[in-house]
DNA sequence: TTGTAAGCGTTATCAT
DNA sequence: ATGATAACGCTTACAA
């Protein structure tokens, strides 16, 4: 009990403070303390460093946590210790490839070395990403994990100024090693890039999403890009098709890009759903693939294994990017070096949809 | 500057504290104050309640402000005044069903009101769903959105005794009107088994997911019974498969209840990927849809509609259900009478998977 | 309208 | 090994 402040009786007085729900349930680390006769000292050097307390204390101290039903209020510590044991993630959005499941790998693992996550999405939104950013500064995070390298020009600036470590996830850049954890998005498009080359294709389309904001997306392109150049080949403007991250958009683009002539014999998709929609819309369209086109995505979900033409693609291990992301902004933030690979291998994953072009 | 207490020559002294990284940025709100010429708390009402400070002050403090960058740390002022403004949610899983955009909406809505969202994942784990709402309590959470109502026994008397508001989403029970929002995934269920039984389906197999720790899925699973019993019928104990929440998994347990003798002809599956993986199958397998067997599923995602066959399904308004969770919590969190209805209509998308039996 | 000053619950420093 | 006590940055009576 303890805790129930002065005036029993309902006097004005200077009012019982209760602006929300007590946080802790009432029972603060005086209550603990009084309750076992130590000083707060005591009962908060029990919890955190029990090494240090007596094993009689410590034991009766845990006896009286337990039975006050005591949990140390976040807040109050994470105000005195400067540190909140929370990490920030801004992601583009959830229930697109790969993110779902990172976001689940870094807070498991956030979890396991006690911090907490905050998850936001900016919508692809540089201007809602940095608000979120703000947001989360002022919530105290310790860290901060973004996805890719393009953001609003002032959010770096913003965390150098305030000493927010952070990092970037799903990209690896070797001039920036340390500070990001991914797959080289590049190198990935130029190896799917050259087997779908050497498979003999000549004239491949791009279905992709918007490269503005999208420095993932960019790199992929550019991957194509360069391999193609490399063998003196280029994407026609009228193969390159511009869209979203939906089925629909997969289905439309594709008979954009099918409808034009010459045709294009391997189409590139720039994320799964695109690539899923493409291959469905070939099939309703009594197209065989890869006999007629090939067709090749980004992300391994599941349903790329599945679909009536199981998808090649490009497999990204999203729950091991998460699962060091963590890592990496823990070890960040702590001062710690990593001692672990930070970047992940993306490789393709070759199923049915791709195969040598039609002779024609 | 300011901040640079004490000690510029460097003696031991009382140790300069700097524990982690200044989460505002080094300036506090008595630099702005010092630098204006005010007090510290004309500052934090310009900041709190500009109404209140003339007009000429508030614009110099919100000069100093801007000018020296400075945002409030939250975490003194969830200190100071027992709330901290953030809400925890804990679903089952990212990446399935509707869950990534009900968290998207809930994320978007809390940020419209000034709210953080802090989300976790219990992987259906009773145990760990209670670890992530006692982190999430520790963190000093206004307000805890779970996710049905079949939670580890300690967890509602633990919200309780902390006097922390909690909701629960993706269901809807008229008993707990008010604490709960969602559907009626009883009254879903019925729906459609009514709507396949009065195409004269008689013989109903069942591929859902383990009902132990998920009242949704049971609910779902007796709103079937139900209304199949009150047709004098029921799903034979060889129709019954109950597995996860994967592709492959569907198609597994698709071939075995066709495996079976008598063979169902109607299929319910009891979450999307489910009924993927048996459309998928059954495709596979050369069997027609639904002229051999109808297949139905739950979750309206965006590939159900353009599978070869598209999929008969039960949508659940996500994003819906999302945004009205984050208000019913916040409304809750702050002693409002909610004023929306909370119940989400789950309505029955006929497609070209279901249709009558076969008359063999 | 503005200033003064008392907390909020914990950790950390210093003394014992 | 333990206790006393001063912060931490902000909000908020209450006084002026």
């Amino acid at each position: 009990m303890a805790k129930v402040k002065a005036e029993v009786g309902g006097m004005p007085g200077p009012a019982t403070k209760m602006p929300g729900s007590t946080p802790t349930g009432g029972v603060g680390l005086r209550d603990v303390a009084r309750a076992v006769g130590v000083s707060t000292a005591t009962v908060s050097r029990a919890i955190n460093r029990p090494e240090v307390v007596s094993p009689e204390l410590r034991e009766r101290i845990a006896l009286a946590v337990a039975e006050l039903g005591w949990i140390p209020d976040g807040r109050a510590r994470a105000f005195t210790t400067g540190r909140s044991q929370t990490i920030g993630a801004v992601f583009p959005t959830l229930g697109l490839g790969d993110f779902p499941r990172a976001a689940n790998a870094i807070q498991r693992q956030l979890l396991d070395v006690g911090y907490t996550l905050l998850l936001a999405c900016s919508e692809y939104d540089p201007d809602l990403e940095f608000q979120q950013v703000r947001k989360f500064a002022e919530r105290g995070v310790d860290g901060v994990i973004l996805v890719g390298l393009a953001h609003h020009p002032d959010l770096l600036p913003f965390l150098k100024q305030r000493n927010l470590p952070f990092i970037s996830s799903f990209i690896y850049e070797p001039a920036i090693h340390g500070s990001c954890v991914g797959p080289d998005n590049h190198k990935a498009l130029v190896t799917m890039t050259d087997y779908l080359a050497d498979l003999g294709h000549v004239r491949f389309a791009v279905i992709a999403q918007a490269t503005e904001n999208n420095d993932r997306a960019s790199a992929r392109l550019a991957g194509i890009r360069d391999a193609l150049a490399l063998r003196g080949l280029a994407v026609r403007p009228q193969h390159l098709a511009i869209g979203t991250w939906t089925i629909e958009e997969g289905r439309r683009l594709f008979a954009q890009v099918m409808a034009t002539d010459p045709r294009p014999t391997a189409i590139i998709c720039g994320n799964a759903p695109l690539a899923i929609g493409a291959v469905l819309e070939a099939l309703a369209t009594g197209r065989r693939v890869p006999e007629d086109v090939s067709i090749v995505g980004y992300d391994d979900i599941e349903i790329m294994s599945h679909l009536p033409v199981p998808v090649t693609t490009v497999r990204v291990p999203g729950e091991e990017i998460g699962y060091r992301a963590a890592r990496l902004i823990v070890d960040r933030v702590e001062q710690r070096e990593p001692d672990y690979p930070l970047e992940s291998e993306a490789e393709i994953v070759v199923r049915a949809s791709s195969g040598p072009p039609p002779k024609d």
